[in-house]
DNA sequence: CCCTGATTCGC
DNA sequence: GCGAATCAGG
């Protein structure tokens, strides 16, 4: 797998939320977790809590690659005796760029809370269906764990990976079991060209996962509804317009 | 042990 | 530029 610029835009994303390098790695698929810390720090986007102990000293260990079937070994050459070394355990201030401020005060980035989306409400059936057959709710579906980060940043999870609050009773019909018969004509993988929408819709591994498919905005990878959900300008807290309803299998808007 | 991110260094 | 190997803390 390559670094194309969606996918390092999705590393981008998952990582400022704070997403694991493991959970991206995942979620990129074709990457270790390595990959993704390496790519991230190459990008320059750093930082973030690591457990190395940052102020200690970094005694280079011997480099103990035992994979060096290598004969052809580039000369190191020591630098000269250009200058007289320095004492390195000298209290030399000005001698070497202190690299650990002793004050980071590690940004106080608290998990970037990911909001659940607000449930898909599907009303327009309301009180029918209570014609015979009940619609058993499977309520924990065996799903490991969902992570998935669209282009526009939403962070969406699976169900038994945070929200402690779920108390509201299950109610007794959760969904209808629906054929879905619009899920025939999905956009799929393969279907991608540069001229159709590449919005993700569903989640990878997931039997409805498509691609919005509509014609993309010009210059963009995706239409013009999606790339106003892909390039949102973070408002300030309380302008925010609350939910861009998630258009699964939704209305085509256009 | 598991996890995490950081760093190194051969490719 | 990439990422496996390695390190090191939790």
């Amino acid at each position: 797998m390559s670094w194309t610029d969606e996918r390092i835009d999705q590393l981008k994303t998952m990582w400022e939320k704070g997403l694991t390098a493991s959970q991206i790695a995942e979620e990129l698929g074709g990457v270790s977790r390595n990959a993704v810390i390496g790519k991230a720090h190459r990008l320059g986007l750093k930082s973030r809590p690591s457990p190395v102990k940052p102020g200690e000293a970094k005694p280079k260990p011997a480099p103990k690659k035992e994979a060096a079937p290598k004969p052809a070994k580039k000369a190191e050459v020591e630098a000269p005796a250009d200058e007289p070394p320095f004492k390195t355990d000298a209290p030399a201030a000005a001698a070497k760029p202190v690299r650990a401020a002793p004050a980071p005060a590690p940004a106080p980035t608290p998990a970037p809370r990911p909001v659940e989306a607000a449930p898909v409400v599907d009303e327009d059936e309301d009180d029918i269906d209570d014609s015979g057959d009940v619609v058993a709710a499977p309520e924990a579906k065996p799903q490991p764990r969902i992570v998935s980060v669209g282009p526009g940043g939403f962070l969406r999870q699976g169900p038994g990976d945070q929200q402690a609050p779920i108390p509201p009773a299950p109610p007794r019909r959760l969904v209808p079991a629906r054929p879905s018969p619009e899920i025939a004509d999905k956009t799929s993988l393969l279907d991608l060209t540069d001229r159709i929408c590449r919005w993700p819709m569903g989640h990878p591994g997931e039997p409805d996962f498509h691609f919005c498919g509509e014609p993309v905005n010009p210059g963009f990878p995706y239409c013009v509804e999606h790339c106003g959900r892909a390039y949102q300008a973070q408002l300030p807290r309380g302008t925010r317009r609350p939910p861009p309803p998630m258009p699964f299998g939704g209305p085509r808007v256009r």
